[in-house]
DNA sequence: TTGAAAGCGCTAACAG
DNA sequence: CTGTTAGCGCTTTCAA
């Protein structure tokens, strides 16, 4: 019961395995009922090409592989969906693997897609060393970055301006009129610094006084600023400030199941800011005022250009480094006080 | 700058072929000064071995397809994580492919896993024709079933007990006092109409009068249950009524948006019960409660019973058709009345 | 422990 | 339009 060969093919058929390839491969120069001829008997013996067999010569696999964080992440989901719809429209395969926030099996990952002979590879963790991307320089494997930057001088990114958005958060809530504004920070991407820096800045530039007494320790998730928010009720802080900064929209949920938990009510006690603007943000229990990130134009602008370069190759030598611009959404979590 | 191949290894390390297949492989019976030799040749010169050449014998892939509807959608996004971890402890990769509920897409990423030689192909959405996985029964391509079943006799598949979720949410309401419970049709998987079916059987065997007027028309996801909700609302029903079940949480979280934005409350108003627990459900406004489904063991049992049957052909002659058990999630969107 | 030879299934290149 | 020949890069088989 072995399983049957181009060569079977063309005996049944009575042709040559050339012939047979051509058919296979939808080329032309075959007369019509010949093809049509090898067609119905690849039919009818349900023949399938070694597909191993075919892409020896060229290394083509016509698949791209994908680091993610987690994918039950909404943020990566969404980027994950741009990224296999875009590789779905020019033939592409992906191969999703969840790093788990762990650098370990970030790195098992991509030398588990090196081996397979992916096409490209779209790193959207920091679960992967510099080294090992530098690695893939050296190598010549084709790769681009989204949601974090590279070193390389010759790497391709995708990133958002964190600085920017963290700005747009602290100085629509000082527009609002609040002073005493605390910042729950993420532990997130690159980009946690980023926003807790702009924060400082705008603070500063605005004269208003803060110090590290304003700035919690590093929340992981939710739960975490759960707890966190929880304690800072507590302590009264929750009496003497008046705004919540999220490093992100996780954060700010567990700060706003806190903060409700606890009797508060959002905005009228406490105003509340998050970031990434996940499909969830809306319907919280109060409808959370963040900041976009452009999570799908991620997926998708990243997967075109990764494609773009491998097709063409010489691209590679011009890499793009491209900064998206995030977006304050208004909702109903933070209120104009005095 | 030609590729290097097992042979230029070959002559560098001044041995045949086979050692340096052996070597790569990792095979015994090959001296340890060599072996070491051979591979820090390996690493010095960055050699891969190509990956279809290996494998054009074996057409072993260690990849195998998922095929779900919307990566986006909480309930795959939770059944892909469960697959991709099992696959990765048995360094599998996954080929993650979104049908984005379109059953043209769902049968093209179909062919797309067959022609790339996956080991296993897992399928989880009903956007793949009985025909084709008959198709793939005869071709002997081996699959597993999540979330939805097979007439085929040799076919695996893991699905929940719907007709026993639906049972439970509806007993659950009955037990409460309702009488009077309106059902939002969702468009779901075929559990849909299981659902549906348990609801009315519930209703008749606890002598609960119910027509045809107690069903929603059906409802594809939340915007839609959104405006179905707000004309039940606005056609004064919602005071004939006192509970709705939705088809699944995202019917019952656009239904929970619409009762809240015409002014009502829940459970005080209404009650409102769900189905899938997906993690959203316990932070939207009201908590909802909901049938929970095993998300998580969908992916990993599927994914485990898919390896085995990859390594042992064999027990394809003994299909395992597995049914999982829903479990009431109570919350704070139900209450009691009279 | 090592190597030579003969393919694996398919396709490029060159006839015809 | 069709076929022959000669590999692709690696592994299996057998021999040393």
């Amino acid at each position: 019961m072995q399983r049957l060969t181009i060569r079977d093919i063309s005996k049944i058929a009575n042709v040559s395995m050339m012939t047979v390839s051509r058919v296979i491969n939808n080329e032309k120069h075959v007369k019509k009922e010949t093809k049509e001829n090898v067609l119905s008997i690849i039919k009818q013996y349900g023949y399938e090409p070694n597909y191993f067999a075919q892409n020896i010569k060229t290394r083509k696999s016509n698949t791209i592989g994908l680091i993610i964080g987690d994918i039950e992440n909404p943020f990566y989901s969404r980027l994950a969906k741009g990224v296999i719809n875009v590789a779905e429209t020019s033939n592409y395969n992906v191969i999703v693997c969840n790093s788990n926030y762990n650098p370990k099996l970030g790195e098992k990952y991509l030398n588990m897609l090196i081996k397979k002979g992916v096409d490209g590879i779209l790193i959207a963790t920091i679960d992967v060393s510099n080294d090992a991307i530098n690695n893939l320089n050296k190598r010549n494997i084709t790769y681009v970055l989204v949601t974090r930057k590279s070193e390389e001088e010759n790497g391709n990114y995708f990133i958002a301006d964190d600085y920017l958005g963290g700005r747009m958060a602290s100085e629509y809530l000082i527009k609002l009129g609040h002073k005493k504004i605390f910042f729950l920070r993420s532990a997130d991407v690159l980009g946690a610094n980023e926003r807790l820096r702009a924060f400082k800045d705008t603070m500063k530039e605005n004269n208003i006084f803060f110090d590290d007494s304003y700035i919690s320790k590093i929340l992981t998730n939710a739960e975490d600023a759960y707890s966190a928010t929880i304690e800072f009720i507590e302590e009264t802080r929750s009496k003497e400030f008046t705004a919540l900064i999220g490093g992100n929209d996780f954060i700010a949920m567990g700060a706003m199941d806190a903060i409700i938990d606890k009797g508060l009510s959002i905005p009228k006690d406490l105003s509340l800011i998050g970031y990434d603007n996940l499909w969830v943000a809306k319907i919280l229990k109060v409808a959370l005022t963040t900041i976009r990130q452009p999570k799908m134009q991620f997926g998708q602008m990243s997967t075109e250009r990764l494609l773009e370069m491998i097709k063409n190759p010489e691209l590679k030598k011009y890499p793009q480094k491209i900064i998206l611009k995030p977006e304050l959404v208004i909702r109903n979590s933070c209120k104009k006080i005095n």
